[in-house]
RNA sequence: GGUUUCGUAGUGUAGUGGUUAGCACUCCAGACUUUGAAUCUGGCGACCUGGGUUCGAAUCCCUGCGAGACCUCCA
């Protein structure tokens, strides 16, 4: 038996103050490339005139008022239990103020709509929560038709009603607002969907909170909300993660209320390289590239030459050989220093016949497409993990900033190299492009590339059993 | 402080009165290997604590301990 379930989210866009289309916009570009297709999308705004008209009617029947006290006021009230003074005034009298607010006769902050609910109730989620406040702001999406928006409180439970919603799904922190999300809809008489909270995603070694997000990219501690560091989608994208690895992530999760889980980025790491394996070409790239001159000059990653040869390690070493990758076995004959002995600038080498089976060491390599002709550069970029901790988000916070998790930063999320050298086959690579660079890891070229220099990310490391020992 | 939620292998979870407590990642071992990658085979590892109900409890009830959330004219 298939269950089928249809998915309508909608955009809360109640504030309009906070609301800005390009947010609207990349939200649904990205859900589509994630490869999901909403049954609907709705906003709040929608409903603006329904909600309007409802409002009227909790008024009508004695369950809403118009109160003006002050935010401070109405706040100190509710910690003593004390009922606004215009709590008991008229139904006429708040029907009559309440259009007024409607039509733009009443000053922002002078006057908000309430509803009667419970000041004496155990929850403070039920002390005569506000259903309007005037702002005097155009609507991105509902024009400058309206100058009193709804609240969450009062616009959400309303809206899942008459959009005739099962289930109402959220974030856990709104499961005390169940009490004021039901007795709105039997004020009104309306039906009851059901509402589901469950926690949130949380990967370790970065933070996942929208608020915290914000900071990063408009203090400038990222390079923006498609930073390929950072875990939104856009990051990710731009990364190189596929949305097919999200998505096989995603579904190995459990959906739960327990508050404090934290997986490990190991595991999202787990997915991507699942889905690159399948999915990614190989190619040849030397990150740091040691000179060896040949019948054609190669060239091989630094840290596949040492000086001193020991028995688990399988590079070359002075009269060591080792295999080139698709190519020949070589053997290290003679090293060339720079001025400075330290500084090896080129070593020499020839081909070694005596190895023809079970090597050892099989070294990446890219050759001079001609001779002394410069083979392809390309820049890289290396990303580590963001954040230093296990879990940034927890860190306690002595600050009255809230800065703890900030510090926590890692100096070395990014490195940029710049003259590593490919293959002449990456040289049509684009932008979508993904690659397995072999021995290195998985790479994408990135959307900053040009058509004098490719830049590739470092989507995910390849794992890495070199401390393990030889097998 | 009030209200409220959660607690199953290292990690994330499945389980809803009767199982050898399942799955995945991590970890360990072996095999294979022209990527110390990939692949294959095997293994280690858990019901927060105490009490109660019951023939029988991870599952129901209570106490304790621990960890969160909410308390904005934000959502």
């Amino acid at each position: 038996m298939d269950i089928f379930i249809s998915v309508m989210p909608r955009f809360d866009d109640t504030n309009p103050e906070a609301e800005k289309k390009e947010y609207i916009d990349h939200i649904q570009e990205i859900v589509h490339w994630l490869g999901w297709e909403p049954y609907k999308v709705t906003y709040t705004s929608d409903y603006f005139q329904a909600l309007y008209e409802h409002a009227v009617e909790l008024l009508r029947k004695g369950l809403a008022y118009v109160d003006h006290q002050t935010a401070e006021q109405i706040r100190k009230d509710r910690e003593t239990n004390t009922d606004s003074p215009w709590r008991d005034r008229p139904i006429e009298e708040s029907l009559q103020l309440c259009e007024d607010m409607r039509r733009g006769l009443i000053a922002e902050g002078a006057a908000t709509l309430r509803m009667k609910q419970d000041m004496q109730n155990d929850t403070r989620n039920m002390y005569d929560l506000i259903a309007y406040r005037i702002k005097f702001t155009p609507h991105p999406h509902a024009g400058d038709k309206w100058c009193i928006y709804p609240s969450y409180d009062y616009a959400h439970c309303m809206v899942d009603s008459l959009e005739n919603i099962t289930h109402s799904l959220c974030t856990l922190e709104f499961d005390v607002r169940r009490p004021s999300y039901y007795w709105v809809l039997v004020a009104l008489g309306l039906y009851q969907p059901y509402v589901w909270e469950y926690s949130r995603l949380n990967i370790s070694h970065n933070i996942m909170s929208k608020r915290k997000l914000n900071r990063l990219v408009t203090e400038k501690w990222v390079d923006g909300w498609d930073d390929p560091r950072l875990l939104t989608l856009a990051g990710l994208r731009r990364r190189g993660v596929s949305a097919a690895a999200i998505n096989s992530f995603i579904r190995g999760m459990g959906i739960t209320r327990s508050v404090n889980s934290l997986i490990p980025v190991d595991r999202l790491e787990y997915h991507i390289r699942e889905e690159l394996n399948k999915t990614a070409s190989r190619a040849m790239v030397v990150l740091h590239p040691l000179k060896v001159p040949f019948s054609r000059t190669v060239y091989i990653e630094k840290t596949d030459f040492r000086l001193e040869d020991s028995k688990d390690y399988y590079g070359l070493a002075p009269g060591k050989s080792a295999l080139l990758s698709y190519a020949f076995p070589i053997k290290c004959t003679e090293v060339i220093h720079g001025d400075n002995p330290d500084e090896i600038v080129e070593i020499r080498a020839e081909y070694d016949p005596s190895k023809t089976s079970k090597p050892k060491g099989v070294l990446h390599w890219v050759a001079e497409p001609a001779p002394g002709v410069e083979p392809l550069k390309v820049e890289i970029r290396l990303f580590e993990k963001l954040f230093l901790s296990e879990n940034p988000a927890g860190l306690e916070d002595k600050e009255p900033e809230g800065t703890a998790w900030l510090r926590d930063l890692n100096p070395h999320s990014k490195e940029v190299v710049k003259g590593a050298y490919a293959v002449p086959s990456l040289a049509t690579a684009v932008v979508g492009d993904k690659f397995q660079f072999e021995r290195l890891g998985y790479f994408a070229v990135d959307t900053d590339s040009t058509p004098e220099e490719l830049v590739f990310n470092r989507t995910v490391t390849l794992r890495d059993s070199y401390g393990k020992g030889p097998r």
